[in-house]
DNA sequence: TATTGTTATACTCTATAACTATA
DNA sequence: TATAGTTATAGAGTATAACAATA
């Protein structure tokens, strides 16, 4: 417990890594019938998840992507008809993505499969270490800057 | 706080998706320096760890990809001079990867660098937590078909 | 016929850089 | 000049399918 921390640290990223490969391939899986890839599902469900439509940089800084990411995302959601590109009158840069109503359907289906891709991988824990994990993650993602100055 | 687990199970599959997303970035750049990527490393690290010179086959059932995955992989640990590949004399179909000296001396700069990816990653985390996180891990990760003994 | 590894190919995801058009 | 989004390009990671050599 002492000397080892370093490799237990490495151990979690190995894990973590292992465990997002698969979570990956069932989300995947549980998707092919929607037609969409998982990234693009992220898209969707974080568009739809505003109250009002969001520019392609405030989505790149929520999904903690490149600006660029977020164009191929796009185009692929508005080949599938789920979203549209909306000018915005204020400001003629920027680019708002609106959830049309077959992308607002699918968004049932979505989270499904989502959920679908999740029970499956976490099937071997029981409701309190769901629980547990969830709130380390939550401790995890919460400061995404420059972090380092919570701990000491 | 609702009792919405499906709710909760989707977001754990979101957090996790970022976290993941996060750690390949940070161990990419540490990585940058020695010239090899996080899966490479990867297989450098599962064919060390082994006592005796693993199978192509071994060596894609430990990674949790298909074969041709791991052909790419070695290709490039090769081009490297970081492995070597050897014909097994008993079976001539079975190539065996053994490390070579470079490679062997590259494994201590490569858990330094992912440590300190992992580090970064987990600042936010005490001790304590990093534990309950790695037994958390280790429960979802253990492979269903072994008899690791994790029930509640 | 089954197993081992490879060639060939393609797709997802993401990145950087350079460019356009606004502001 | 700074911002928003795009085109162009590249590379990592992984997958399927067809194939050759061997068992």
């Amino acid at each position: 417990m002492t000397t080892e921390t370093g490799e237990a640290t490495g151990n979690l990223a190995d894990q973590l890594l292992r465990l997002t490969r698969r979570l990956h391939r069932t989300q995947k899986e549980h998707l092919r019938p929607l037609g969409i890839t998982p990234a693009m599902a992220r898209l969707l469900r974080t568009a739809a998840h505003s109250p009002e439509p969001l520019r392609m940089v405030d989505l790149a800084q929520r999904l903690d992507v490149v600006p660029r990411a977020v164009t191929s995302l796009v185009d692929g959601l508005e080949a599938y008809g789920m979203v549209r590109r909306v000018p915005d009158p204020a400001n003629r840069r920027v680019v708002r993505v609106e959830l049309t109503d077959d992308g607002r359907a699918a968004l049932e289906q979505l989270r499904a499969a989502r959920r679908a891709a999740a029970e499956e991988l976490l099937a071997p824990l029981g409701p309190e270490q769901r629980r547990q994990l969830g709130d380390l993650l939550t401790a995890l993602v919460a400061d995404p800057g420059s972090g380092r100055a919570n701990c000491a």
